[in-house]
DNA sequence: ACTGCGCCAGTTTTT
DNA sequence: CTGGCGCAGT
């Protein structure tokens, strides 16, 4: 499998216990490396644990030295165990530190997400429950499509009641463990005056007529599955002895569910998580599970992890002052030996520009003063935040990466290189079809469209066998005709191609004979070359894969693509894409009413959205080992307006004793506005003065040696990539601007 | 079948 | 200020 962190694969590993076992003394050397509670909370085997982990407390560590000890012991093969995660980054993790600390023989051991973990025994046994087991596995896209679809074969007006919204709905009732007949009558009233869960009906219907799941089916057909059918689940019971939960904060009550049906088997539940880093709430996590474990699971035993290895005194003491604001809470002591440290810095400055300007500035500084850019992060509420960072940066030419963008495999090209192999996978897959059926144009358009879904929907047939009955008929104009004719000769190849060729080779086929490459090949818009090169990498990344069904469930289920971190550069991020991260040094910006806690999250969910608000607080700051950098701003660009702000009340919550404020006197109230835009202009002005201008970092290339390809920055024109140079000129396509010749000492290396 | 205009909304995000 | 979407026009 090339994903071995994915899953491992069941049974195998059974005749490898026994490497694992001779690879341990029977005296445990390894627990010796482990303070008392975490020593406890690995060798706790029977019955279920709760360990209550604080940020750097070593939880990993914790996990994983568990998973070791239970295989040294010989308690279980490999294969007798389940360790989740919640996401594929924290299963990689894991099997590379597992695989570190057995020497290598954690095969067959079930590790994975939820979400891998739930497909792989519904491709297995799904047809108990009448699910196709080739099914794919829709993203929020696709689940979008299909419910618009739905929606507007209701009637359902789209400028009233959103396809996202109902979505939502959908999502948390999936979310709770609720199938469309489960879900209480009360409830059906929060959206579409009650018709909420007639659509959600007719959505898992129409899911069901092309074969497909969407995320949150995984959980709720896996607890069908189980609920129907007792063997499936004594099966599962009987085979896990051991079950490990990372994050289990972040657990939903559909997965809680799961975790209950197959741990009442008598295998040993172990979840791991911490309360306080709950932060995924609006995406259906209940606290309330961890909450309640000693409640759930009769005889538990709690651990608590307390000491910190990762921060200074003065960041825990800060950290732990905040967020004992919150009342919903196991309330934990965070202590640690290390130092006291640098207190918390607080800055409150006239507006966001200047705070960009201020943090660049202090970066350059540590940066002179040999500290790794790599351990310097600055994280935000909202993405959009960046830009800002970034501008500044580019222009003081200080190295940087934002981490968790845009996602390669949600690339538009790359959808569209996925539909054209899923339909060849999966005939059925009719959103897939869909998308590609005119892509690039072969004049089936929207009447043509309309009147294959009207067969298959009389016939109840794919979209694609509605297609082939029509291509003969006159029921379609003589373009749309010939155009379906060529596609669906291509597609019978593509799939004679598919019993024998490799995936690499059936998608350069596809990309090459449907004229999907040459379509980007001859664009003339400014990203088509990038696309022509993400179509290129996509080829690369299938070459690792046996066939295309496995390549499919990759792209579905581990929808990641590794950023390159070979260079040194600041990480710029969201806060919650921060979490399981530690840098010596963090600065955490906007702290103001409204961006943090940011507004909607007070509007939706009140003084438990402030609640976890305040979490994400705490997360970002216990990021820090050795300085946290807080600051806010009075006045803050928003959609190009101009808006004042107020501190947010995380700043009144941190202790003072663990913290220095620097904020300008009278900043808010005392003298009026205007006189202090005055200073702030003055002090840009100042900064921009060739002295303070910066020095370029290191391994940053200077203008002079921009070359063709090269991606550059433009102060009037913004981002772009250098199509042509001619000794000084360059010429640009930029990505807004469209193309341009300008001088090179005018751009920057982007 | 495609293009252009006008309206609206505009956190967090993994699977 | 953007971008995305639906609708109206050619």
């Amino acid at each position: 499998m090339s994903d071995p962190f994915d899953l491992g694969q069941s049974g195998a590993g059974q005749d490898r216990a026994s490497d694992g076992r001779a690879a341990f003394a029977a005296d445990a050397p390894y627990l010796d490396a482990l303070n008392d509670e975490q020593r406890l909370a690995v060798v706790a085997l029977e019955g279920p644990v709760l360990v209550l982990a604080g940020a750097g407390t070593g939880k990993t560590r914790v996990l994983i030295t568990r998973l070791a000890h239970i295989l040294a012991l010989g308690r279980a093969f490999p294969g007798q165990i389940l360790a989740v995660t919640f996401t594929n980054k924290a299963a990689r993790e894991m099997f590379d530190r597992v695989g570190d600390l057995i020497g290598g023989s954690a095969d067959g051991l079930w590790l994975g997400t939820f979400h891998a973990i739930c497909s792989r025994i519904l491709r297995r046994h799904g047809e108990r429950i009448g699910l196709d087991p080739g099914f794919t596995i829709l993203d929020s896209d696709d689940q979008l499509r299909t419910l618009k679809q739905v929606m507007a074969e209701a009637n359902i007006d789209e400028k009233r009641w959103p396809a996202r919204g109902l979505l939502a709905v959908i999502q948390r009732w999936k979310d709770q463990g609720l199938g469309p007949d489960k879900v209480p009558a009360g409830r059906d009233a929060e959206y579409l005056q009650g018709r909420a869960v007639e659509l959600y009906r007719a959505y898992q219907a129409r899911l069901k007529a092309v074969s497909a799941v969407d995320f949150g089916d995984l959980l709720l057909h896996c607890l069908t599955l189980f609920l129907a059918h007792e063997d499936v689940l004594a099966d599962f019971q009987r085979r896990w002895r051991y079950i490990l939960v990372d994050e289990y904060q972040d657990a939903n009550v559909a997965q809680y569910l799961w975790l209950r049906l197959l741990a009442q088997g008598g295998g040993n539940l172990c979840c791991v998580g911490d309360d306080d880093q709950s932060i995924y709430g609006w995406r259906g996590a209940e606290v309330g599970n961890i909450l309640r474990f000693e409640k759930d699971f009769p005889g538990a035993q709690v651990v608590r992890l307390e000491r910190n290895y990762r921060s200074t005194g003065h960041i825990l003491g800060a950290a732990s002052g905040l967020i004992a604001n919150n009342e919903g809470r196991f309330g934990k002591t965070l202590w640690t030996e290390a130092e006291a440290g640098a207190r918390v810095k607080l800055r409150g400055i006239w507006d966001g520009e200047e705070e960009a300007r201020l943090i660049a500035e202090e970066i350059e500084a540590l940066h002179a003063h040999k500290h790794n850019l790599n351990e310097i992060a600055i994280l935000v509420r909202a993405g959009a935040q960046t830009r800002e960072f970034e501008e500044r940066f580019v222009s003081v030419a200080i190295p940087y990466r934002v981490v968790g963008g845009l996602r390669f495999y949600e690339r538009q090209e790359i959808r569209d290189a996925v539909a054209y192999l899923r339909v060849i996978n999966q005939p059925g897959d009719d959103l897939a079809f869909e998308r590609i059926i005119n892509l690039p144009r072969r004049g089936i358009g929207a009447t043509s469209l309309r009147v294959m879904h009207q067969l298959a929907r009389a016939r109840g047939i794919p979209l694609a066998t509605a297609a082939e009955q029509l291509v003969d008929s006159d029921e379609l104009s003589s373009p749309a005709r010939n155009g379906l004719k060529g596609l669906l000769g291509l597609f019978a190849a593509w799939r004679a191609l598919a019993e024998a060729a490799p995936p690499a080779e059936i998608v350069e086929a596809v990309l090459d004979q449907s004229g999907y490459l040459r379509m980007w090949r001859n664009g003339k818009s400014a990203d088509a070359p990038g696309r022509v090169e993400n179509l290129n990498e996509f080829v690369t990344a299938l070459a690792e894969f046996d066939s295309l069904g496995e390549f499919l469930d990759h792209v579905s289920l581990v929808m990641e693509h590794d950023q390159s971190t070979e260079s040194e550069a600041v990480s710029l991020m969201t806060l919650h894409a921060a979490k399981g991260l530690e840098f010596d040094i963090v600065f955490l910006p906007g702290w103001e009413e409204g961006l943090f806690p940011h507004q909607r999250a007070l509007d939706e969910n009140g003084h438990k959205g402030l609640e976890e608000e305040r979490r994400l607080a705490y997360v970002g700051m216990t990021r820090g080992r050795k300085q946290v950098h807080i600051s806010y701003a009075a006045n803050r660009r928003l959609f190009n307006q101009w808006q004042s702000a107020i501190p947010s009340r995380f700043v009144d919550e941190l202790p003072d004793e663990h913290v220095e404020r620097h904020t300008s006197l009278g900043l808010y109230g005392g003298a009026g506005a205007a006189g202090f835009q005055r200073t702030a202009r003055a002090k840009v002005r100042r900064a921009k003065r060739p002295g303070d201008a910066a020095k370029p970092a290191e391994g940053v290339e200077q203008a002079s040696t921009i070359q063709v390809g090269d991606r550059v920055f433009h102060q009037k024109f913004g981002y772009g990539k250098v199509t042509d140079i001619d000794v000084d000129k360059l010429e640009i396509a930029f990505d807004k601007a469209g193309s341009k010749k300008v001088m090179d000492s005018f751009v920057e290396p982007a």
